[in-house]
DNA sequence: GCGCTGCTCTCTCTTAAGAGTGACGCCCGG
DNA sequence: CCGGGCGTCACTCTTAAGAGAGAGCAGCGC
Protein backbone atom coordinates (compact mmCIF):
# COMPACT_ATOMS: atom_id res chain seq x y z
CA UNK A 1 0.00 0.00 0.00
CA UNK A 2 2.35 3.13 1.42
CA UNK A 3 -0.08 5.59 0.56
CA UNK A 4 1.54 9.38 0.15
CA UNK A 5 4.93 8.37 0.03
CA UNK A 6 7.38 11.50 -0.67
CA UNK A 7 4.85 14.36 -2.05
CA UNK A 8 1.77 12.54 -3.08
CA UNK A 9 0.72 12.82 -6.87
CA UNK A 10 3.29 12.93 -9.67
CA UNK A 11 2.16 14.96 -12.32
CA UNK A 12 3.83 15.24 -15.73
CA UNK A 13 2.04 18.36 -17.97
CA UNK A 14 2.11 17.82 -22.25
CA UNK A 15 0.88 21.23 -23.79
CA UNK A 16 2.26 23.33 -26.37
CA UNK A 17 2.39 26.78 -24.98
CA UNK A 18 5.35 27.45 -22.67
CA UNK A 19 3.03 30.32 -20.83
CA UNK A 20 0.21 27.52 -19.97
CA UNK A 21 2.88 25.20 -18.88
CA UNK A 22 4.23 27.36 -16.39
CA UNK A 23 1.19 28.59 -15.03
CA UNK A 24 -0.13 24.68 -14.41
CA UNK A 25 3.00 24.03 -12.81
CA UNK A 26 2.59 27.22 -10.34
CA UNK A 27 -0.79 26.17 -9.31
CA UNK A 28 0.31 22.46 -8.50
CA UNK A 29 3.86 22.92 -7.13
CA UNK A 30 2.15 25.48 -4.60
CA UNK A 31 -0.11 22.32 -3.39
CA UNK A 32 1.18 20.37 -0.95
CA UNK A 33 0.11 17.07 -2.05
CA UNK A 34 0.95 17.49 -5.42
CA UNK A 35 4.06 17.86 -7.70
CA UNK A 36 4.93 17.97 -11.25
CA UNK A 37 7.76 15.95 -12.34
CA UNK A 38 7.90 16.96 -16.04
CA UNK A 39 7.00 18.75 -18.98
CA UNK A 40 6.03 18.65 -22.68
CA UNK A 41 5.64 20.90 -25.45
CA UNK A 42 4.47 18.70 -27.71
CA UNK A 43 2.57 15.26 -28.83
CA UNK A 44 6.07 12.96 -28.83
CA UNK A 45 7.59 14.70 -25.98
CA UNK A 46 4.42 13.66 -23.87
CA UNK A 47 4.66 9.88 -25.18
CA UNK A 48 8.26 10.03 -23.72
CA UNK A 49 7.70 12.01 -20.62
CA UNK A 50 4.85 9.20 -19.52
CA UNK A 51 7.12 6.59 -20.12
CA UNK A 52 10.73 7.65 -18.36
CA UNK A 53 8.59 9.25 -15.23
CA UNK A 54 5.13 6.85 -15.19
CA UNK A 55 3.36 9.62 -13.32
CA UNK A 56 0.06 9.31 -11.75
CA UNK A 57 -1.95 11.40 -13.67
CA UNK A 58 -0.75 13.19 -17.08
CA UNK A 59 -2.33 16.39 -17.79
CA UNK A 60 -2.65 16.96 -21.52
CA UNK A 61 -3.71 19.11 -24.51
CA UNK A 62 -5.63 18.12 -27.51
CA UNK A 63 -4.25 20.49 -29.65
CA UNK A 64 -0.47 19.83 -29.92
CA UNK A 65 2.04 19.63 -32.80
CA UNK A 66 3.85 16.32 -34.06
CA UNK A 67 1.05 14.03 -32.71
CA UNK A 68 -2.59 15.32 -31.89
CA UNK A 69 -3.80 14.54 -28.39
CA UNK A 70 -6.31 11.72 -29.47
CA UNK A 71 -2.73 10.09 -30.74
CA UNK A 72 -1.08 10.66 -27.75
CA UNK A 73 -4.24 8.75 -25.16
CA UNK A 74 -4.06 6.35 -27.72
CA UNK A 75 -0.10 5.42 -27.47
CA UNK A 76 -0.05 6.02 -23.32
CA UNK A 77 -3.06 3.57 -23.18
CA UNK A 78 -1.20 1.21 -25.07
CA UNK A 79 1.72 1.39 -22.47
CA UNK A 80 -0.16 1.30 -19.50
CA UNK A 81 -4.24 0.40 -19.34
CA UNK A 82 -4.42 1.99 -16.23
CA UNK A 83 -2.70 5.36 -17.01
CA UNK A 84 -4.84 8.56 -15.23
CA UNK A 85 -5.01 11.04 -17.80
CA UNK A 86 -7.01 14.53 -17.67
CA UNK A 87 -7.65 16.21 -21.03
CA UNK A 88 -7.65 19.77 -20.94
CA UNK A 89 -8.59 22.01 -23.70
CA UNK A 90 -9.52 25.62 -24.75
CA UNK A 91 -12.88 24.42 -27.19
CA UNK A 92 -15.51 23.24 -25.89
CA UNK A 93 -17.19 21.84 -28.90
CA UNK A 94 -14.73 19.55 -30.10
CA UNK A 95 -15.56 16.08 -31.30
CA UNK A 96 -11.74 14.49 -30.38
CA UNK A 97 -13.35 15.11 -26.65
CA UNK A 98 -15.11 12.23 -26.71
CA UNK A 99 -13.33 9.82 -28.77
CA UNK A 100 -10.05 10.49 -25.92
CA UNK A 101 -12.93 9.85 -23.31
CA UNK A 102 -14.79 6.76 -24.97
CA UNK A 103 -10.81 5.80 -25.38
CA UNK A 104 -10.44 5.79 -21.84
CA UNK A 105 -8.75 9.50 -20.67
CA UNK A 106 -10.30 9.78 -17.17
CA UNK A 107 -11.12 13.47 -17.58
CA UNK A 108 -11.83 16.70 -19.58
CA UNK A 109 -11.37 20.31 -18.53
CA UNK A 110 -11.40 23.22 -20.38
CA UNK A 111 -9.14 26.05 -20.28
CA UNK A 112 -10.75 28.78 -18.98
CA UNK A 113 -11.56 26.29 -16.22
CA UNK A 114 -11.12 28.51 -12.20
CA UNK A 115 -7.70 27.46 -10.43
CA UNK A 116 -9.83 25.00 -7.66
CA UNK A 117 -11.27 22.99 -10.65
CA UNK A 118 -8.17 22.25 -12.20
CA UNK A 119 -6.72 21.26 -8.61
CA UNK A 120 -9.87 19.17 -8.21
CA UNK A 121 -9.92 17.78 -11.59
CA UNK A 122 -6.31 16.51 -10.94
CA UNK A 123 -7.22 15.24 -7.55
CA UNK A 124 -9.97 13.41 -8.79
CA UNK A 125 -7.98 11.64 -11.46
CA UNK A 126 -5.03 10.67 -9.60
CA UNK A 127 -7.29 8.54 -7.47
CA UNK A 128 -8.82 6.92 -10.58
CA UNK A 129 -12.49 8.67 -10.41
CA UNK A 130 -13.61 10.07 -13.62
CA UNK A 131 -13.84 13.81 -13.85
CA UNK A 132 -16.16 15.31 -16.09
CA UNK A 133 -16.91 19.12 -16.06
CA UNK A 134 -20.28 20.52 -16.33
CA UNK A 135 -20.21 21.87 -19.62
CA UNK A 136 -18.64 19.03 -21.06
CA UNK A 137 -21.15 16.73 -19.71
CA UNK A 138 -24.48 18.89 -20.73
CA UNK A 139 -22.43 18.70 -24.43
CA UNK A 140 -22.07 15.19 -24.37
CA UNK A 141 -26.03 14.90 -23.70
CA UNK A 142 -26.42 16.94 -26.62
CA UNK A 143 -24.30 15.17 -28.74
CA UNK A 144 -26.24 12.08 -27.64
CA UNK A 145 -28.84 10.56 -30.63
CA UNK A 146 -27.01 12.87 -32.82
CA UNK A 147 -25.70 10.81 -36.16
CA UNK A 148 -22.39 9.97 -36.47
CA UNK A 149 -20.51 10.47 -39.72
CA UNK A 150 -18.78 7.22 -41.15
CA UNK A 151 -15.13 7.73 -42.38
CA UNK A 152 -15.91 7.97 -45.80
CA UNK A 153 -18.19 10.93 -45.27
CA UNK A 154 -15.69 13.23 -42.79
CA UNK A 155 -13.47 13.02 -45.98
CA UNK A 156 -15.81 14.47 -48.13
CA UNK A 157 -16.61 16.79 -45.40
CA UNK A 158 -12.90 18.20 -45.13
CA UNK A 159 -12.78 18.68 -48.72
CA UNK A 160 -16.42 20.46 -48.76
CA UNK A 161 -14.80 22.62 -45.51
CA UNK A 162 -11.98 23.49 -47.86
CA UNK A 163 -14.04 24.77 -50.92
CA UNK A 164 -13.49 21.94 -53.04
CA UNK A 165 -16.25 21.49 -55.37
CA UNK A 166 -18.03 18.16 -55.97
CA UNK A 167 -16.44 17.26 -59.18
CA UNK A 168 -12.99 18.09 -57.66
CA UNK A 169 -13.66 15.60 -54.43
CA UNK A 170 -15.04 12.68 -56.80
CA UNK A 171 -11.12 13.43 -58.73
CA UNK A 172 -9.38 13.60 -55.15
CA UNK A 173 -11.28 10.58 -53.85
CA UNK A 174 -10.74 8.97 -56.96
CA UNK A 175 -14.57 8.72 -57.02
CA UNK A 176 -17.19 9.67 -59.62
CA UNK A 177 -19.33 12.72 -59.06
CA UNK A 178 -22.67 11.31 -58.76
CA UNK A 179 -20.78 9.39 -55.75
CA UNK A 180 -19.76 12.79 -54.14
CA UNK A 181 -22.90 14.31 -54.53
CA UNK A 182 -24.25 11.04 -52.62
CA UNK A 183 -22.13 11.54 -49.60
CA UNK A 184 -22.26 15.42 -49.57
CA UNK A 185 -26.43 14.66 -49.51
CA UNK A 186 -25.59 12.35 -46.57
CA UNK A 187 -23.65 14.60 -44.54
CA UNK A 188 -26.13 17.74 -45.09
CA UNK A 189 -28.71 15.07 -43.97
CA UNK A 190 -27.10 14.35 -40.68
CA UNK A 191 -25.91 17.42 -39.64
CA UNK A 192 -29.03 18.70 -40.12
CA UNK A 193 -27.86 21.33 -43.02
CA UNK A 194 -29.47 22.80 -46.08
CA UNK A 195 -26.28 23.86 -47.87
CA UNK A 196 -22.61 22.40 -48.14
CA UNK A 197 -21.54 26.34 -46.51
CA UNK A 198 -23.86 25.37 -43.55
CA UNK A 199 -22.86 22.07 -43.18
CA UNK A 200 -18.93 23.30 -42.89
CA UNK A 201 -20.42 25.95 -40.25
CA UNK A 202 -22.06 23.01 -38.38
CA UNK A 203 -19.00 20.73 -38.15
CA UNK A 204 -17.15 23.19 -37.41
CA UNK A 205 -19.17 24.40 -34.38
CA UNK A 206 -19.02 20.24 -33.56
CA UNK A 207 -15.29 19.61 -33.84
CA UNK A 208 -15.85 17.54 -36.78
CA UNK A 209 -13.31 19.44 -38.57
CA UNK A 210 -10.24 21.84 -37.88
CA UNK A 211 -9.38 25.23 -39.72
CA UNK B 1 14.43 60.57 -14.36
CA UNK B 2 14.59 58.15 -11.23
CA UNK B 3 15.05 55.07 -13.27
CA UNK B 4 14.19 51.76 -11.25
CA UNK B 5 12.55 53.40 -8.47
CA UNK B 6 10.73 50.12 -6.83
CA UNK B 7 10.12 46.90 -8.36
CA UNK B 8 10.43 49.13 -12.57
CA UNK B 9 8.15 47.66 -14.68
CA UNK B 10 4.57 47.52 -13.40
CA UNK B 11 2.14 44.78 -15.74
CA UNK B 12 -1.63 43.97 -15.88
CA UNK B 13 -2.67 41.24 -17.27
CA UNK B 14 -6.00 40.37 -18.90
CA UNK B 15 -6.68 36.85 -20.61
CA UNK B 16 -9.70 34.87 -19.52
CA UNK B 17 -7.87 31.71 -18.73
CA UNK B 18 -6.98 31.54 -15.46
CA UNK B 19 -4.12 29.28 -16.15
CA UNK B 20 -2.59 31.85 -18.11
CA UNK B 21 -3.06 34.54 -15.99
CA UNK B 22 -0.92 32.57 -13.32
CA UNK B 23 1.78 31.62 -16.24
CA UNK B 24 2.67 34.58 -17.30
CA UNK B 25 2.25 36.38 -13.50
CA UNK B 26 4.41 33.46 -12.44
CA UNK B 27 7.28 34.13 -15.03
CA UNK B 28 6.92 38.02 -14.53
CA UNK B 29 6.99 38.20 -11.01
CA UNK B 30 10.34 36.05 -10.59
CA UNK B 31 12.01 39.26 -12.62
CA UNK B 32 13.89 41.20 -11.03
CA UNK B 33 12.73 44.37 -12.24
CA UNK B 34 9.26 43.85 -13.04
CA UNK B 35 5.71 42.99 -11.20
CA UNK B 36 2.53 42.35 -11.60
CA UNK B 37 -0.45 44.70 -9.98
CA UNK B 38 -3.60 43.39 -11.88
CA UNK B 39 -5.68 40.92 -13.16
CA UNK B 40 -7.60 40.71 -15.51
CA UNK B 41 -10.43 38.10 -16.85
CA UNK B 42 -12.58 39.84 -19.33
CA UNK B 43 -12.70 43.15 -21.74
CA UNK B 44 -14.56 45.17 -18.99
CA UNK B 45 -12.03 44.20 -16.18
CA UNK B 46 -9.01 45.05 -18.60
CA UNK B 47 -10.50 48.54 -18.52
CA UNK B 48 -11.21 49.03 -15.27
CA UNK B 49 -8.16 47.74 -14.15
CA UNK B 50 -6.24 50.16 -16.23
CA UNK B 51 -8.10 52.69 -15.06
CA UNK B 52 -7.04 51.83 -11.64
CA UNK B 53 -3.45 51.33 -12.07
CA UNK B 54 -1.95 52.81 -15.11
CA UNK B 55 0.47 49.99 -15.45
CA UNK B 56 3.29 50.48 -17.58
CA UNK B 57 2.28 47.91 -19.77
CA UNK B 58 -0.99 46.16 -20.42
CA UNK B 59 -0.82 42.51 -21.84
CA UNK B 60 -4.12 41.72 -23.04
CA UNK B 61 -5.27 38.76 -24.61
CA UNK B 62 -7.37 39.25 -28.34
CA UNK B 63 -10.33 37.07 -27.55
CA UNK B 64 -11.94 37.77 -24.57
CA UNK B 65 -15.62 37.58 -22.74
CA UNK B 66 -17.85 41.54 -22.50
CA UNK B 67 -15.25 43.02 -24.53
CA UNK B 68 -13.01 41.97 -27.30
CA UNK B 69 -8.93 42.76 -27.61
CA UNK B 70 -9.62 45.56 -30.19
CA UNK B 71 -12.45 47.50 -28.49
CA UNK B 72 -10.18 47.14 -25.34
CA UNK B 73 -7.65 48.71 -27.30
CA UNK B 74 -9.73 51.39 -28.44
CA UNK B 75 -10.44 52.46 -25.28
CA UNK B 76 -7.51 52.07 -23.49
CA UNK B 77 -6.18 54.24 -25.65
CA UNK B 78 -8.43 56.81 -25.34
CA UNK B 79 -7.85 56.77 -22.04
CA UNK B 80 -3.98 57.18 -22.02
CA UNK B 81 -2.85 57.67 -25.48
CA UNK B 82 0.29 56.63 -24.65
CA UNK B 83 -0.69 53.55 -23.25
CA UNK B 84 1.47 50.79 -24.01
CA UNK B 85 -0.15 47.75 -24.59
CA UNK B 86 1.29 43.97 -26.00
CA UNK B 87 -1.37 41.73 -27.57
CA UNK B 88 -0.85 38.18 -26.94
CA UNK B 89 -3.02 35.86 -28.58
CA UNK B 90 -3.28 32.49 -29.47
CA UNK B 91 -3.92 32.61 -33.32
CA UNK B 92 -1.49 33.79 -36.07
CA UNK B 93 -3.93 34.74 -38.95
CA UNK B 94 -6.18 37.01 -36.87
CA UNK B 95 -7.29 40.12 -38.71
CA UNK B 96 -7.98 41.43 -35.92
CA UNK B 97 -3.79 41.91 -34.97
CA UNK B 98 -3.60 44.51 -37.48
CA UNK B 99 -6.13 46.24 -36.30
CA UNK B 100 -4.66 46.46 -33.12
CA UNK B 101 -1.16 47.62 -34.28
CA UNK B 102 -2.24 50.00 -36.63
CA UNK B 103 -4.43 51.36 -33.60
CA UNK B 104 -1.80 51.55 -31.80
CA UNK B 105 -0.90 48.50 -30.28
CA UNK B 106 2.75 48.77 -29.31
CA UNK B 107 3.58 44.88 -29.84
CA UNK B 108 2.39 41.32 -30.88
CA UNK B 109 3.06 37.99 -29.62
CA UNK B 110 1.75 34.57 -30.28
CA UNK B 111 0.37 32.29 -27.00
CA UNK B 112 2.99 29.42 -27.90
CA UNK B 113 6.20 32.20 -27.68
CA UNK B 114 9.10 30.59 -25.83
CA UNK B 115 9.29 32.38 -22.07
CA UNK B 116 12.19 34.82 -23.27
CA UNK B 117 10.46 36.04 -25.74
CA UNK B 118 7.70 37.10 -23.86
CA UNK B 119 9.40 38.55 -21.36
CA UNK B 120 11.46 40.83 -23.77
CA UNK B 121 8.40 41.52 -25.17
CA UNK B 122 7.42 42.80 -22.42
CA UNK B 123 10.15 44.65 -21.87
CA UNK B 124 10.58 46.50 -24.95
CA UNK B 125 7.16 47.73 -25.16
CA UNK B 126 7.95 49.08 -21.40
CA UNK B 127 10.29 51.37 -22.58
CA UNK B 128 8.21 52.21 -25.91
CA UNK B 129 9.88 50.46 -28.21
CA UNK B 130 7.35 48.38 -30.56
CA UNK B 131 7.92 44.55 -30.61
CA UNK B 132 6.64 42.35 -33.31
CA UNK B 133 7.09 38.51 -33.36
CA UNK B 134 9.09 37.55 -36.42
CA UNK B 135 5.73 35.28 -37.34
CA UNK B 136 3.57 38.19 -37.36
CA UNK B 137 5.90 40.37 -39.34
CA UNK B 138 5.79 37.26 -42.06
CA UNK B 139 2.00 37.70 -42.01
CA UNK B 140 2.22 41.08 -42.30
CA UNK B 141 3.92 41.15 -45.25
CA UNK B 142 1.81 38.78 -47.06
CA UNK B 143 -1.65 41.00 -45.79
CA UNK B 144 0.24 43.58 -47.78
CA UNK B 145 -1.08 44.38 -51.07
CA UNK B 146 -4.20 42.07 -50.78
CA UNK B 147 -7.57 43.76 -51.07
CA UNK B 148 -9.65 44.73 -48.43
CA UNK B 149 -12.80 43.87 -47.03
CA UNK B 150 -15.64 46.96 -47.16
CA UNK B 151 -18.09 46.55 -43.81
CA UNK B 152 -21.17 45.59 -46.18
CA UNK B 153 -18.89 42.85 -47.38
CA UNK B 154 -17.87 41.86 -43.97
CA UNK B 155 -21.61 41.85 -43.13
CA UNK B 156 -22.35 39.46 -46.01
CA UNK B 157 -19.18 37.33 -45.11
CA UNK B 158 -19.88 36.63 -41.78
CA UNK B 159 -24.04 35.41 -42.79
CA UNK B 160 -22.23 33.23 -45.88
CA UNK B 161 -20.30 31.82 -43.26
CA UNK B 162 -23.08 30.66 -41.01
CA UNK B 163 -23.95 29.15 -44.19
CA UNK B 164 -27.11 31.49 -44.89
CA UNK B 165 -28.67 31.60 -48.81
CA UNK B 166 -28.19 34.86 -50.68
CA UNK B 167 -32.10 35.05 -50.33
CA UNK B 168 -31.95 34.53 -46.75
CA UNK B 169 -29.23 37.23 -46.68
CA UNK B 170 -30.89 39.63 -48.38
CA UNK B 171 -34.33 39.29 -46.06
CA UNK B 172 -31.99 39.83 -43.38
CA UNK B 173 -29.98 43.02 -44.08
CA UNK B 174 -32.85 44.29 -46.18
CA UNK B 175 -31.94 44.57 -49.48
CA UNK B 176 -32.73 42.40 -52.72
CA UNK B 177 -31.29 39.21 -53.43
CA UNK B 178 -29.28 40.70 -56.59
CA UNK B 179 -27.43 42.75 -54.37
CA UNK B 180 -26.92 39.99 -52.13
CA UNK B 181 -25.19 38.10 -55.00
CA UNK B 182 -22.87 41.41 -55.99
CA UNK B 183 -21.85 41.52 -52.54
CA UNK B 184 -20.66 38.16 -52.60
CA UNK B 185 -19.16 37.93 -56.10
CA UNK B 186 -17.35 41.05 -54.63
CA UNK B 187 -16.21 38.75 -51.64
CA UNK B 188 -15.08 35.90 -54.30
CA UNK B 189 -13.25 38.30 -56.44
CA UNK B 190 -11.06 39.70 -53.34
CA UNK B 191 -10.39 36.76 -51.42
CA UNK B 192 -9.50 34.96 -54.85
CA UNK B 193 -11.94 32.20 -54.35
CA UNK B 194 -14.20 30.05 -56.58
CA UNK B 195 -17.09 29.40 -54.29
CA UNK B 196 -18.79 30.43 -51.35
CA UNK B 197 -17.56 28.05 -49.70
CA UNK B 198 -13.70 28.20 -50.30
CA UNK B 199 -14.34 32.02 -49.20
CA UNK B 200 -15.17 31.19 -46.00
CA UNK B 201 -12.18 28.93 -45.66
CA UNK B 202 -10.03 31.37 -46.68
CA UNK B 203 -12.12 33.99 -44.58
CA UNK B 204 -11.53 32.01 -41.75
CA UNK B 205 -7.50 31.29 -42.07
CA UNK B 206 -6.79 35.09 -42.18
CA UNK B 207 -8.70 35.63 -39.73
CA UNK B 208 -11.69 37.60 -41.32
CA UNK B 209 -14.87 35.63 -39.16
CA UNK B 210 -14.94 33.80 -36.25
CA UNK B 211 -16.11 30.69 -35.80
C1' DG C 1 -17.82 70.52 -59.75
C1' DC C 2 -15.47 66.13 -60.69
C1' DG C 3 -13.93 61.76 -59.81
C1' DC C 4 -13.71 57.99 -56.73
C1' DT C 5 -15.60 54.45 -53.88
C1' DG C 6 -19.19 51.96 -51.77
C1' DC C 7 -23.94 50.34 -51.92
C1' DT C 8 -27.70 49.45 -54.37
C1' DC C 9 -30.42 47.22 -58.12
C1' DT C 10 -31.43 44.78 -62.76
C1' DC C 11 -30.78 42.12 -66.51
C1' DT C 12 -28.98 37.39 -69.07
C1' DC C 13 -26.77 32.98 -69.14
C1' DT C 14 -24.23 28.85 -67.62
C1' DT C 15 -23.15 25.67 -64.35
C1' DA C 16 -23.12 23.65 -59.78
C1' DA C 17 -25.75 22.12 -56.02
C1' DG C 18 -29.30 19.60 -53.89
C1' DA C 19 -33.80 16.69 -53.62
C1' DG C 20 -35.73 12.36 -54.70
C1' DT C 21 -35.11 7.51 -55.89
C1' DG C 22 -33.29 3.26 -57.02
C1' DA C 23 -29.82 -0.20 -57.30
C1' DC C 24 -25.66 -3.28 -56.84
C1' DG C 25 -21.77 -5.53 -54.41
C1' DC C 26 -19.31 -6.03 -49.95
C1' DC C 27 -18.64 -7.31 -45.36
C1' DC C 28 -20.09 -8.17 -40.75
C1' DG C 29 -22.94 -9.90 -37.10
C1' DG C 30 -27.05 -12.28 -35.60
C1' DC D 1 -28.04 -17.33 -44.55
C1' DC D 2 -29.93 -13.03 -44.41
C1' DG D 3 -30.57 -8.22 -42.95
C1' DG D 4 -28.26 -3.93 -42.57
C1' DG D 5 -24.82 -0.56 -43.02
C1' DC D 6 -21.61 1.21 -46.18
C1' DG D 7 -19.69 2.67 -50.45
C1' DT D 8 -20.38 2.90 -55.01
C1' DC D 9 -22.95 4.50 -59.21
C1' DA D 10 -26.97 6.28 -62.24
C1' DC D 11 -30.92 8.58 -63.31
C1' DT D 12 -34.32 13.05 -63.30
C1' DC D 13 -35.66 17.53 -61.91
C1' DT D 14 -35.60 22.02 -59.49
C1' DT D 15 -33.31 25.65 -57.60
C1' DA D 16 -29.30 28.22 -56.09
C1' DA D 17 -24.96 29.96 -57.25
C1' DG D 18 -21.77 32.39 -59.95
C1' DA D 19 -20.01 34.95 -64.33
C1' DG D 20 -20.58 39.07 -67.00
C1' DA D 21 -22.05 43.67 -67.74
C1' DG D 22 -24.40 47.92 -66.68
C1' DA D 23 -26.27 51.59 -64.20
C1' DG D 24 -28.05 54.92 -60.67
C1' DC D 25 -27.00 57.33 -56.39
C1' DA D 26 -24.92 58.82 -52.06
C1' DG D 27 -20.81 60.64 -49.64
C1' DC D 28 -16.14 62.39 -49.72
C1' DG D 29 -11.81 64.43 -51.00
C1' DC D 30 -9.70 67.52 -54.05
Amino acid sequence: MAAVLKKGISVVLADDHPVVRDGLAAMVNQQADMEVVAEAGDGDEAIACYERHHPDVLVLDLRMPKRDGVAVVQRVLEINPKARILIMTTYDGDEDIFQCLSQGAKGYLLKDAPRQEILSAIRAVSEDRPYTSTTVAAKALQRMGKPSLTQRELDVLQLVAEGRSNKDIARRLSITEGTAKTHVKAILTKLDAISRTEAVAVAHKRGLIHL
